[in-house]
DNA sequence: CACCTCAGTGCACGAGTGTGCACCCAGTTG
DNA sequence: CAACTGGGTGCACACTCGTGCACTGAGGTG
């Protein structure tokens, strides 16, 4: 029974503080995966890593807190997908088949933090809740003023393009959720795309024809 | 201290066994409003009906069983919603604007249910998630062959408008979590009926003019 | 009226929980 | 090299939890 056990000897103080930190989020990512956060104990997730529970308090103040880094870190994750998707060029008539495949990929090869994030987005911890909640509509904004900027929505005013970037962010989680019910090394993610595809398709073909007022 | 207390002396003893049963449900419905339901314990909902423990037992086997049953009064209150939007007449125009609004004032007045419900679809525990989606699913299908006897939407194939009805449950589900995040009081109500309207709307304006293969 | 049924009781158990406290010792610092 | 810092330890506490068991007493039944 050795002490001060640690998957690194020798390494600075520093680094090995934010080693153990980030095994504690990690731990509680993979916790997360069949049970919903509040219901994740702090014993079990420093069980995981390997400390003793009273050394969880070393890095967060409590379970609440780590899951609020959490949503941080997640939302970091999705903005990586987001901003790779806006820099892309716009060969408008593929663009939509583009974005699709993009997020379906994307949620696949992250399926925890989605995973945590759909599930806790209406989950048991006040806190968190609103944190995804404030996130989300923070990326609907961002979105609607991408819109804005599309000459085929022209007809649309800025009220109604962020009611369309809410519905577009809708049925983006919705096959966000898809993409998770699949088993996880999933053979169906091509029929998934299909799908996504042809729904964020009606959708702006309505938006097209749509008036304002 | 008395023994067998009950809320209603002198009743048949199925009758009374029924009301317990029934203040079991009722009970857990309220504990789920703030955490999820594989963290509220089998005890909390006994204390809260004012029982003890293990009398807990003579009702349902567990508090999954608890769970599906929840599930399924859920649904048993969504159906009675789907079926009086059905049976009215279709003033196609006004239509879409009634389903709106009947939408928002049900969840609104059944809020306990449907929190449940939108909480739990992606919650901790499996057999009550897949409880959740196998009656989604249902009702998709449902929505799908109804839609099949709207001419307007005659273009369309089979595989469409099961993606088309997947979609406006989707919005319809969006527009359930819009209610709930309202203060239960809700004086934004009257916005969320006009979202919800613009959101229907635009989906089957798209679909109005998609063209399958 | 005697007997049976069974919803609810009361107790006890082992297991799991969050957190306070004194301690230890490797890494850093003057 | 001596002193300090702070991540991690080990123990202890007072809970809560699910469930097994023997029980009680009111409601139903022959």
């Amino acid at each position: 029974m050795r002490s001060h056990r640690r998957r690194d000897e020798h390494a600075p103080r520093a680094e090995q503080k934010q080693a153990t930190r980030q095994a504690l989020l990690d731990a509680a990512l993979r916790l997360v995966a069949d049970k919903s956060f509040d219901s994740v104990s702090l014993r079990e997730v420093t069980r995981e890593v390997g400390i003793v529970p009273t050394a969880f308090y070393r890095h967060f103040e409590s379970m609440d807190e780590l899951g609020l880094v959490l949503v941080d870190e997640t939302f970091r994750t999705a903005r990586r997908l987001v901003r790779a998707a806006r820099e892309g060029p716009l060969p408008a008539e593929q663009r939509i088949r583009r974005s699709a495949e993009a997020l379906v990929h994307y949620v696949q090869a992250h399926r925890p933090y989605f995973q945590f994030l759909v599930r806790e987005r209406f989950g048991g911890v006040a806190v968190i809740r609103s944190a995804i909640r404030h996130e989300i509509r923070l990326f609907e904004s961002e979105l609607a003023t991408d819109l804005a900027r599309a000459p085929e929505l022209s007809a649309i005013n800025t009220a109604d393009l962020q009611i369309l970037a809410g519905l577009l962010v809708t049925a983006m989680t919705a096959i966000t959720e898809q993409v998770l019910e699949l088993p996880p090394r999933g053979e169906g993610l091509d029929d998934v795309i299909v799908l996504a595809e042809k729904q964020l398709r009606l959708i702006l073909l309505g938006a097209s024809i749509w008036q304002s007022r």
